[in-house]
DNA sequence: AGCACGCCGACT
DNA sequence: GTCGGCGTGCTC
């Protein structure tokens, strides 16, 4: 017998061992009983001596992927994944199969699409008689131009069957569908420094080389990439373009399509039905698709011929993955691009102040846009409105309810952003000051009024709004502050005539309603936008003309260190929504801090300031970039099991005197939200300037965890590697 | 994580 | 006497 590691979704930090008469090439998909149970598993080692008794090995039940084999570098990359992150080998493995792949099925592969196309016998053939009009009409397609399969079935739906009798007769040939194909030359004239950041990355081209394109909002960014992205295509590579969720639109297909329209196209994101995902990952892994566009977890696609990796708007959060695997996938990009031996391009108008500190340390080479890319698209000018001594109606002043009547006036798009959904954020007693808290987490239950409901937004509880106060009687509940809902209401009676439109995620509960709405906004059917992040994101509305901003301070007092970087991307993200194309554009921020350093370098709309300065305060504080950190979490039914957990592993490791000196331990202290979904949770923190030793570190606690959960078995714990959560 | 095993309270 | 509560421990 021969004995094989093998990875399989277990909560296990070692691999299993399973035997099989011969050796198995590694990579392979192989199906073993597991406690008894049918299962999937990856074999990672072979040949290997067992370390466990014999007796307990099983064998291996089947292989399930006959010749096809889950490729070295992936196998490598996931092994670096799960050694980063600290997290089971086997459960790493498995999150970057798709479904179809961690099932203990078979899975045929996806077939590579065939070409076809009439040979010179064929083309003097006479076409089929007019009367047998889908026969001819199927003729005459391929006599203009060869097609596939697929496109000759929307002429007819038994294309195949007419396909095989003149295959037979010799008159069509068919071939592989090239991945890449051809690419038309693009419509958009790149501008002089579109041309250079493009020319600077393509000289890299075969080599690991990081580029941050820095470039300002409606700088065409997204032209740079495609041009780049031709290039290495048309070598013959592939190209994993990564973008956010909220980014990944059904606008930013289309501009995908009319830019490379004979290209094999895969898109991967967590929305992609789940047998469509194993196909399309598939292709990547088979090279049969050139280009494979998705969200964070489309790092994990296996891609023989990567040459280009982008990832846009890279300092997004959404490519931290917030639960199990706590990866961030443009961190892994990076580490692919090495892998790969290929450029890797991070692009933002807004850089993560880790990847800016980067550049300025040449560890990224920096490409700048600082034009937008049409000349006549004017930036926005931006206005900070001091609220501190004006009247508020409905947290608007009077000034913006001034601008926003003059610009439904005379027909503009007006949108007034804040990033509260719901009526009003708290519900409030009069009489005695109690508020309605979230009985399982740390927040207030918003308003939703209606749905008549009180709604926790970290949980699902919910409750019917109260008719009076549970504490003292009261009957007179007050909402405080505003949510999406509330200023709907309210522009509605200030501006009677205007049609307005809300857009968050309660208005946009089901897939088609985007789409809806979208095309609306763009028929230009809607006077003003009342929205959230939604709207900030991901789309362009060109007659948008007038941006409010209300209840930005909210974020200010924050005790996270990165809430004024976010706060800034953020409204630069929104400021940057007004005046594209040819309409200048005007924002308003109203603030009761004009003075703060996040408004400040907003109204100048100057990120670099910002970054600087904001990079000489976290030096100052010794944070990230400037460090390297790691959060130790446990949560239990009281704040007490969370800490005690933590508190005995880090009892147990100061005894024996085993953390290096470099590393700094913080806690254990209650996360910002303590308390969530219903449990009370805390963090220590581990910080140092040398990664090597922070990981050694991070061992010994996972170690001592490992050790101590037997004791406090209702503590959970996890480790999240570069945090982003407080 | 599941899923068995096992040891005590409240049912027929 | 048994049914089932979940605390404990293992998984190749
Ligand atoms: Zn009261
Ligand atoms: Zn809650």
């Amino acid at each position: 017998m021969i004995y094989h590691q093998l990875a399989l979704n277990v909560p296990l930090y070692p691999l299993l061992t399973y035997a099989y008469p011969t050796t198995l090439p590694a990579g392979t998909r192989v199906a073993v009983r597991f406690r008894n149970r049918l299962v999937a598993a990856i074999v990672w080692e072979s040949d290997i001596q067992p370390e466990i008794d014999l007796s307990k090995i099983r064998p291996i039940e089947n292989i399930l992927s006959d010749g096809w084999q889950l490729p070295a570098d992936w196998r490598a990359l996931l092994s670096f994944t799960a050694r980063y992150y600290h997290y089971p080998l086997g459960q790493a493995v498995m999150a970057a199969l798709p479904k179809g792949l961690r099932q203990p099925k078979a899975v045929p592969l996806p077939k590579q699409e065939h070409i076809y196309s009439l040979n010179a016998l064929g083309r003097i053939q006479p076409a089929p008689p007019a009367r047998y009009h889908k026969q001819n009409a199927l003729w005459q397609r391929l006599l203009a131009a060869p097609a596939t399969l697929h496109q000759l079935k929307t002429i007819h739906t038994q294309a195949s069957q007419y396909l095989k009798q003149w295959q037979q007769q010799n008159w069509i040939e068919a071939s592989h569908i090239p991945a890449c194909g051809s690419i038309p030359t693009s419509l958009h004239q790149l501008n002089q420094q579109q041309q250079q950041a493009s020319a600077e990355v393509q000289t890299k081209c075969g080599q690991f080389a990081p580029f941050l394109l820095y470039g300002i909002t409606g700088s065409g960014k997204t032209e740079v990439y495609f041009d780049i992205m031709a290039n290495i295509m048309q070598q013959g590579k592939q190209v994993l373009f990564l973008l956010p969720e909220i980014n990944l639109t059904p606008q930013l297909m289309q501009r995908v399509r009319q830019r490379f329209p004979h290209t094999v196209t895969t898109v991967l994101h967590s929305q992609t039905a789940a047998g469509q995902r194993t196909t399309n990952y598939l292709q990547a892994a088979l090279g049969q698709a050139a280009l494979v566009i998705g969200t964070r977890l489309a790092i994990f696609t296996p891609m023989p011929n990567l040459g280009l990796i982008v990832v846009d708007e890279e300092h997004d959060y959404s490519f931290k993955q917030e639960s199990e695997l706590r990866y961030q996938a443009r961190d892994l990009a990076v580490w692919r691009a090495r892998q790969a031996a290929c450029p890797v391009v991070l692009g933002s108008a807004t850089p993560s102040l880790e990847s800016w500190y980067k550049t300025r340390h040449g560890d990224y080479q920096l490409l700048q846009l600082s034009e937008r890319a049409h000349s006549n698209a004017q930036l926005p000018q931006i206005h900070l409105l001091d609220i501190r001594r004006l009247p508020l109606d409905n947290g608007i002043s009077d000034i913006i309810k001034q601008k926003l009547q003059t610009n439904v006036a005379r027909g503009g798009l007006s949108m007034v952003y804040l990033n509260r959904r719901g009526f009003a954020p708290a519900l409030f007693c009069d009489a005695c000051g109690h508020t309605f808290g979230c009985p399982n987490c740390s927040a207030k239950l918003v308003l939703h009024q209606h749905a008549g409901q009180l709604r926790c937004h970290h949980c699902d509880f919910h409750q019917p709004i109260p008719p009076s106060c549970p504490e003292c009687g009261n009957q007179d509940l007050t909402a405080v502050g505003q949510g999406t809902q509330r200023i709907e209401e309210y522009l509605q009676h200030l501006l009677p005539s205007a049609r307005i439109l809300r857009v968050d995620r309660d208005s946009t509960a089901h897939r088609q309603d985007w789409s809806e709405i979208y095309h609306t906004i763009m028929r230009k059917e809607v006077d003003v936008l009342v929205g959230t992040q939604m709207l900030a994101k991901g789309h362009d509305f060109p007659h948008l003309n007038l941006v409010v901003v209300l209840n930005a301070d909210n974020s200010l007092y924050s005790a996270d260190f990165r809430a004024p970087e976010r706060l800034f991307a953020e409204l630069m993200q929104v400021s940057g929504r007004a005046g594209r194309a040819d309409c200048t554009g005007e924002v308003w921020v109203q603030t009761r801090q004009p003075e703060h350093k996040v408004y400040q370098a907003l109204a100048a709309q100057n990120y670099v300031t910002f970054a600087t300065a904001e990079l000489a305060e976290r030096q100052e504080l010794g944070m990230p970039p400037f460090s390297y950190m790691a959060a130790i979490r446990a949560d239990a039914h009281t704040m007490h099991e969370a800490q005690q957990l933590l508190r005995q592993v880090q009892q147990g490791i100061e005894q024996q005197h085993a953390l290096p000196a470099n590393v700094n331990v913080f806690g254990p202290v209650p996360m910002l939200m303590a308390r969530l979904a219903g449990y009370e949770r805390a963090q220590v923190f581990l910080e140092s300037k040398n990664r090597r030793d922070l990981h050694h570190s991070i061992s010994l606690w996972q170690n001592w965890l490992l050790h101590l959960e037997k004791s406090n078995p209702h503590t959970r714990w996890l480790i999240d590697v570069d945090p982003l959560e407080m």
